[in-house]
DNA sequence: CGAACAATACACCGATCTGTGTAATCGTAG
DNA sequence: CTACGATTACACAGATCGGTGTATTGTTCG
């Protein structure tokens, strides 16, 4: 039987290709630099994924995660992501979406990179759209989108403003969107 | 006096360059085919900008695009920045915000690519601010941000999903948001 | 014509890139 | 101990990168 002596090889190699290709953009990383930093030869890294192609297609693989399911209100969940995407946004090395970074800079639509940012947004707009649904508002695919639009928004907008209280707006824009839709207390004065 | 034989070879370069970085990305795009592209000898090219970093911050500083002063009333002028977004998202070649997509390739926020991007997208908030401080809304400062969130996020989910209509659903938003603000009149029932 | 200047072709530099070939080494299972 | 598989170091291929040096070819003005 095969066994591993190690903590795993492949994903410290992973890991390493995460931390470069997220922090220096994907071009910008030889494989290497990746061997380097995973303190593995060049060969057993060409052992382990086939081209690079194969590690940034594993690379984003690994970035999506999956959204676990909450007990709390449907409308505090949409709401948390906003403030979670603010302790994010304030966080060392924040460098925006690893999916709309990996498309922007392949430029390739036939790139694997492609499908998978494709996968991880559908996927998110998907988790919106059935707490929507079962808060009962009038457009839930279209709320859907609008939220999602404000999360890759304060996403994009943090990545060249450098300012993590962005996410304080889209949430505001958030609640007032919910608000609109029924879903959330009328207004309270200030 | 120096003269200029041919309408222009250093605007021949710059666009040849525009169109090369913005579909292919920047870093994927070498001196050389910028060349070719422009019909001009490497060498000339040295000759009008001194490094690929100079030529990268012309591309950029040509895409800043101020923006024309309007008569039309303010609501109409804001939303129409949605309606215009929907064309240029249906357009071929659309490939996401040059500035948003510099700053991620490039990484490196010494660059000159990050300070014109902050630079543009300020002039725009700045833009809406004026534009919601003339409607009276309450906080023109936070609405301003919020519409660009909108801005940003609308182009950067058309990037990777490749549906125009995004944009429609970005207006729908800020309309929500203009409403809520008291700087539109109030819903009518479908 | 002839001086002045822009643009050309083209070779070249050193560095870096992805990817491979190979022989030596190491750890463990039988 | 021995055999085996994983890993290593290291050289190398072939391409491309940004950038330069140089000698030659135009083109325009005086």
């Amino acid at each position: 039987m095969p066994f591993h002596k190690t903590p795993n090889a492949t994903e410290r190699i992973l890991a390493a290709a995460d931390k470069l290709f997220y922090t220096q953009g994907i071009r910008a990383v030889g494989v290497d630099a990746i061997a380097l930093e995973a303190g593995v030869s060049k060969r057993t890294l060409y052992n382990h994924y086939p081209s690079k192609d194969a590690l940034i297609a594993a690379y984003l693989t690994a970035r999506f995660r999956h959204i676990a399911p909450s007990d709390a209100p449907a409308a505090e969940q949409i709401l948390g992501v906003f403030d979670r995407l603010e302790k994010v946004f304030a966080s060392t090395g924040f460098r925006g979406c690893p999916f709309v970074n990996a498309v922007a800079e392949l430029g390739d639509p036939k790139h694997a990179a492609s499908a998978i940012a494709v996968q991880f947004k559908e996927q998110r707009r998907q988790w919106f759209r059935s707490l929507l649904e079962s808060l009962g508002v009038r457009d839930p695919e279209g709320l859907s989108m609008q939220l999602q639009i404000l999360v890759d928004g304060a996403i994009a907008t943090v990545l060249v403003r450098g300012d993590a209280a962005v996410a304080r707006s889209a949430r505001a824009a958030a609640e007032t969107l919910l608000r609109a839709a029924g879903a959330l207390p009328k207004q309270r004065a200030a």
